[in-house]
DNA sequence: TTGTACGCGTTATCAC
DNA sequence: GTGATAACGCGTACAA
């Protein structure tokens, strides 16, 4: 029913041999002939059937990305850079919801990916994911995008810089009380948490003020946990007079709590976001800013190389960060 | 090198045949050879080829989703949807972004897609799109999301309607000039698009108010053009009292675009926005609010139920859309 | 209920 | 440079 290199073959008048090769480019083959073949392809419309080609090939020319979340900004931008990637690759995508630890069985991804994939795109795991650990241990070529594992690929930014800019910048307008909103309650095995809170505690330190648990609340990374944290910080006898929040959706919550409370960012509580978000420039929020999409690109690009070459090292890259100061933590009047 | 059915068929002491049966779960097998196929199939962490599968089956067990664009909130929301019901149907999902048509190879995901998917999800595209004219063609099984097209199935809002609950609701506050920022420039064949033109223009009239072709300015349903959009209007020799956005995120372009002319949504100029979007909220906005998770869901499920059942007709799924009032058209006080 | 054997459409390995 | 042909790993008549 459908077109098969051998219609090409039989069509072009010569074997399917020299049409698989011509029709990928292999060289050794007389360029008038593949001209050839290429020209009744067309003229078929014929498209070579990647399962097929993916059996005898042994290589699926697919990859997935597995992440937590998909409409999460910082996810679904992060998506953008690497779909582009992938396309110019001319490679196929698969999407995969890690889903929760708690509720699934473990490695699903695993189970899922295998024999279907070249490679994966992990974007910010834990380290400690089923996932990531099953993944590893079928020695599957693996990038990680927003967290860092020993013997890994991977591409990042400095966490503890970026919140040492954030913290410093609170510093450096007087505050004593500076809160943090965080992720997960508890301290987990996720990178970009530890580090930013690294980088928090580290300039505080520095600047001779001392950590006040209290004033460490969980955020989710949610807009609603942002909030419900705020809320929390603001019903403490002795409120932060300025808060750091591990992302920008927690501070869009963290601001609406404020709002709610007749408070104005700026003026009654310095507020500092991080990521970047398209929105922070509204809401004008001052945020620790992250090449998002670039980080996206960086890695689709690297796990490509991998994949090229099986016997690349992993590199570490880190893209940097940049402090953009707006009202939320400059405005001196209500 | 890595295990194939025969290695399970061997340990099992089976036929390869009994095991295909046993690990699809297909009846014709003796209960108890089949539990004893699926320990031992267990025992050795095999896992079918996935590639070979397909071959021999003809059906890829995958679809592709191919958007217009990722990391925009409507979209990013219905991937979530998509990616849930597919997950769950253990079926890949393949992402694909629908490149510009005018920089890009006509039908690229026509022949990037085929032989590799079993049908296509198609979110909010032009039913004149190379991509899904290509599609049908190949009577690939394809399910519309925010788009409807005769003859295929789509999953969708009352466009007019939701654009006359905004209108509406403008009229009643008493606003007699009433602006719309929609998307490209010129009447495109885009459908949300052409079907919210409408609803807004309907309601004018019935209102006895006449449509000014000045009120009427693309935004590009992103934040800059509505941005840009709102800018244009206020430079009008007789600005808008009030502003009917096609999507939120032009909705907050416009919001800013407001603040720094140092006007207040809701006393000084009524906005409306379309969507639904999680910030909508915090930043008080009227919106026309559509279930767009669910919208996802629909349409992946809907696919999944004509993969299954090849002769199953074409099916328009209307979800409903509720006006959701906030500040941005009520606020009487700056 | 179970096993045998062929076919799925390419790629890759040899000869030529 | 080109052509046979044997894998690739599984599904599925068909036979038993």
């Amino acid at each position: 029913m459908t077109l098969t290199i051998r219609d090409v073959a039989r069509e072009a008048g010569v074997s399917t041999a020299t049409v698989s090769r011509a029709l990928r480019g292999l060289g050794n083959v007389d360029p008038v002939t593949a001209e050839h073949v290429r020209r009744v392809a067309d003229r078929l419309d014929y498209v070579v059937s990647a399962t097929a080609s993916r059996l005898a090939s042994g290589r699926t020319g697919s990859v997935a990305v597995v992440t937590p979340a998909i409409s999460r900004w910082y996810f679904a931008t992060l998506l953008t850079g690497v779909e582009r990637v992938m396309q110019e690759a001319d490679m196929d995508l698969l999407l995969h919801r890690s889903a929760d630890p708690k509720v699934s069985s473990p490695a699903l991804a695993d189970r899922r990916l295998r024999s279907r994939v070249d490679g994966v795109l992990v974007l910010s795991l834990p380290s400690t994911s089923p996932d990531v650990v099953a993944l590893r241990r079928r020695r599957m070529p693996v990038t990680l995008i927003g967290s860092r594992l020993a013997g890994l690929s991977s591409v990042t930014i400095d966490d503890v810089e970026g919140a040492r800019l954030a913290t410093q910048h609170l510093v450096n307008l007087g505050h004593q009380r500076i809160a943090l909103i965080g992720g997960a309650p508890g301290p987990g095995p996720f990178i970009p948490e530890v580090s930013r809170l690294e980088g928090y505690l580290e300039v505080l330190e520095q600047a001779g003020l001392k950590a006040d648990a209290r004033l460490q609340v969980p955020g989710n990374f949610t807009m609603a946990g942002g909030e419900a944290a705020m809320n929390s910080l603001l019903a403490l006898r002795r409120p932060p007079s300025a808060v750091f929040c591990m992302s920008d959706e927690m501070a869009f919550g963290a601001l609406r709590a404020l709002r709610r409370h007749g408070l104005t960012a700026g003026a009654d509580m310095a507020l500092v976001g991080f990521d970047g978000h398209d929105m922070a420039d509204l809401l004008d929020l001052t945020t620790v800013a992250q090449p998002v999409e670039e980080l996206g690109e960086a890695g689709a690009r690297d796990l490509l190389g991998r994949l090229a070459d099986e016997t690349a090292g992993p590199v570490e890259r880190i893209l940097p960060t940049t402090l953009v100061v707006r009202g939320s933590t400059t405005r001196t009047t209500s």
